[in-house]
Formats: structure tokens, C-alpha cells, sequence
DNA sequence: CGTGGCATGTAAACGGTTACATGATTTA
DNA sequence: TAAATCATGTAACCGTTTACATGCCACG
């Protein structure tokens, strides 16, 4: 009974849309929750086999008879219940490992220039993501279907916007703040003091 | 020749200070990166010995006779050469996996109150968050060492608090949304119109 | 008819955590 | 001398990714 976090996207997937296939699930996972969860085939056809044997999904029409041809899967009662029970459990962040910022705390050891490479990488991805949630954003607001999922969608979407702008205005203090220590460093030892944070216009 | 992530973490945590055991590493790891990046011994004690037998690192000092007891490591120049490059590679974010996000994108499938419940959590999660980072902040101010490692670690801290307040400050504005949005639906099928988002004090 | 994309699947490898076993040292 | 904790290590397991194999179908 006891389930990998696969099997609840997928039973979640279901739920809001009936009748897909893992081909169907993956792409729907990547265009809707992609920017904060993935999942491999690897993982999605042997989970479904698994859900459907426990009965939480079943297979549902185009099993067409030749040898093999999309097989789509419908979430059964049991299925729903159990997708319930898991959201009611509180949730646990898996470990942390962001390998950026590991590089930036051993920044010492890197060659001059290094850091500030990693960063300005690092405010193209934001402002890229930044790009893919606003026009999620915004068209959701377009066409505004009454859809009750709605509400809980654009949270998350909140969310991801939030966290992507502050990284992005840290990223902007932050190449001030190296490109001055770098040139500062390789022209004079010290002056008596530094306040480098106070500027951000 | 290819590593993984935990030989860099050791290489990095050796080169800013020597002579550590895997315990030591595994204090030192928890306690300077360990809000953004996690080791288990399981994982710390191989690689030790894989380092070792590749002279990125040497057993050091303290290899006591008695049968067992604390082997300590030093950097070689050629783990510090090893360190260098892999900083110099471009980061490498892993696949996102934030399982409250996707609790909270599956929300309308939740009992009432469930997502509420969770966003609480998370604040409380963010707050303690804040507060460790905090703390540390004001410590490296308290005494200002002028180690040159302390504009690269005040620089993670201050990523750190960014993503933490920002995820506090949406965590607010979801609350509301989200008992808004209850207590109506709970009064009336809808009004004509619904612009929840604009008071956010 | 051939090519490219749709679709399903599997085997192997990997990185990592967990749980456990063991003993040495400190302290009360 | 008993309990706590310092310290090292290993075996088993788990979830996941990657790479590969296969065949169907639509289109040019």
C-alpha cells in the first residue's frame, strides 16, 4: 500500500483529466506542474501497471486490438480515495542539494570571473522561467474558464513567479556586489572600510 | 575520473579547512551548507576512501593504532586542482521536485481545509527558515572575520533570506485567498465577479 | 516506400538514504 | 561501571534516469 510520489501525479493527472496514456501523462505533466516536477517514462509505464493492478486505475477504450496502441487508464474510485488520503498527509521536502549555490559558497577557490559566469547563467534561467510562468499566467487570465481548479493553479503559479523575481533581484545585487570585489581586489590591498549593499537603483 | 556531487562538497569543505574526518565533514557540511545541501556517512565514508586512492586526498595526522579512530583527510594540490576545474563547470540544476507545490496544484481534489493546513506548515517551516539564516547572518557580522571565503557565504545567506521572505510573503496572500475563497463558496454559488488579489497590506 | 514522429516498454546503472553493526572514548 | 556519544563503516534498498529496443502510423 505503500506508494512512490509517481503514482500520486499520475493519480493527480487523472483526476483532472480522464483517459490518457503514459505518453499523454507525461507531456500533460511537463506542460502544467513541469516547472516544479518531472517524471520519466522510465517511471510512468511500470507505475501504471502497478496502479492498474491495484485497482486505483483501470484501463479505459482505445486498447485496439493490434499488438500495441496507445492504452489510456481512467481513475477508479479507489483510486480518488486514495489520491485524497495522500493530499490530507503533510508534505515533505525531499533534501536539498542546489548545486549553485555549493559553487558559490567554495567561490574562493574558483578562478577570478568564475562565480559571476555561474551567476549571470543563473539570471538567464531565472528570467527564462520568469517568461514560461507570466505566459502561463497571462493565459490563464485570457480565456478565464471557471474551472474550480483554477484558484489553486494560480498559487502555484504565485509561487513560482515570488521565488523566480526575488532570485532575479538577489542575482542583480550580487553581480554588483562580486564585480566590485573584483576589481577592487586586484587593484588596491584594503581601504579602511566597505559597505558594498546600498545601491540597487 | 567522473565524481560525484559529494567528492566536490569534501574537496570544497577540505579546502577551507584540513585535516577533517568524515565526521567532522559531515558536522561541518550540516552546519555551513546545510540549508541548501545534505550528506549522509553512507555516502560521506565511500567516497573518502575513493578520493583517498586517487591522491585527491591523503590521510592525515590522527591514525591513532588502536584499531579504529577518527582518520583524518588533507587536500592534495591535486585535489584542489580537481575542485577548481569542476567550479569552473557550469551548474547543473536537478529535476524539480517540490512536493507541496504539486499538493497544492492538486488542491480542489483536497478535503476543505487540507491546503490551508499545508501552507501553514510551509510557513512554519519558512519562518524557522528564516530565523536559523538570520541568526546566522548576524553571527558572521558579529565578529567580521575577514576571511575571504565571507563575501561568497554572505552572499548564499542572502539568497537564502530572498526565496524565504518571498515565500513568506506569498504564503500570507495565499491564506487569505484560500479563506476567502472557502468561506464563499461555502455561502453563495458566486457573485458576478471576483478580484481577490489586490489587498495585500 | 521511406522517414520521422508517436507510443510503449525494459535493463542497467546510479546516486543516495536508511538501518544496522561495531567499538572506542568520555562522563557521571 | 554504566550510559551517552564519538566515530567508522557496510548492506540493502529505493526511486530515478538513461539508453536502448521495438513497432505503429501518418505524411510526403
Amino acid at each position: 500500500m505503500a506508494h512512490n510520489r509517481t503514482a500520486y501525479v499520475i493519480l493527480g493527472m487523472l483526476s483532472i483529466e480522464q483517459n490518457k496514456s503514459g505518453y499523454d501523462l507525461r507531456k500533460a505533466i511537463e506542460s502544467s506542474v513541469g516547472t516544479f516536477w518531472g517524471e520519466s517514462y522510465g517511471q510512468i509505464y511500470p507505475t501504471l501497471k502497478r496502479l492498474a493492478a491495484e485497482g486505483l486505475i483501470v484501463p479505459s477504450s482505445p486498447a485496439s486490438q493490434p499488438r500495441q496502441r496507445r492504452q489510456e487508464y481512467a481513475l477508479t474510485e479507489a483510486g480518488r480515495a486514495c489520491l485524497r488520503e495522500w493530499l490530507a498527509l503533510p508534505f515533505h521536502n525531499d533534501p536539498p542539494r542546489n548545486e549553485f549555490l555549493l559553487k558559490l559558497f567554495f567561490g574562493r577557490e574558483a578562478a577570478p570571473g568564475v562565480e559571476i559566469g555561474h551567476i549571470r547563467e543563473l539570471q538567464r534561467r531565472n528570467r527564462r522561467m520568469l517568461a514560461t510562468l507570466t505566459a502561463l499566467e497571462s493565459a490563464a487570465r485570457a480565456h478565464p474558464s471557471q474551472s474550480p481548479h483554477m484558484p489553486f493553479w494560480m498559487l502555484t503559479l504565485g509561487l513560482g513567479t515570488a521565488l523566480t523575481r526575488a532570485a532575479i533581484e538577489w542575482g542583480e545585487s550580487a553581480l554588483k556586489q562580486l564585480s566590485a570585489g573584483e576589481t577592487a581586489e586586484t587593484q588596491e590591498p584594503q581601504p579602511g572600510e566597505a559597505n558594498p549593499v546600498d545601491s540597487h537603483g
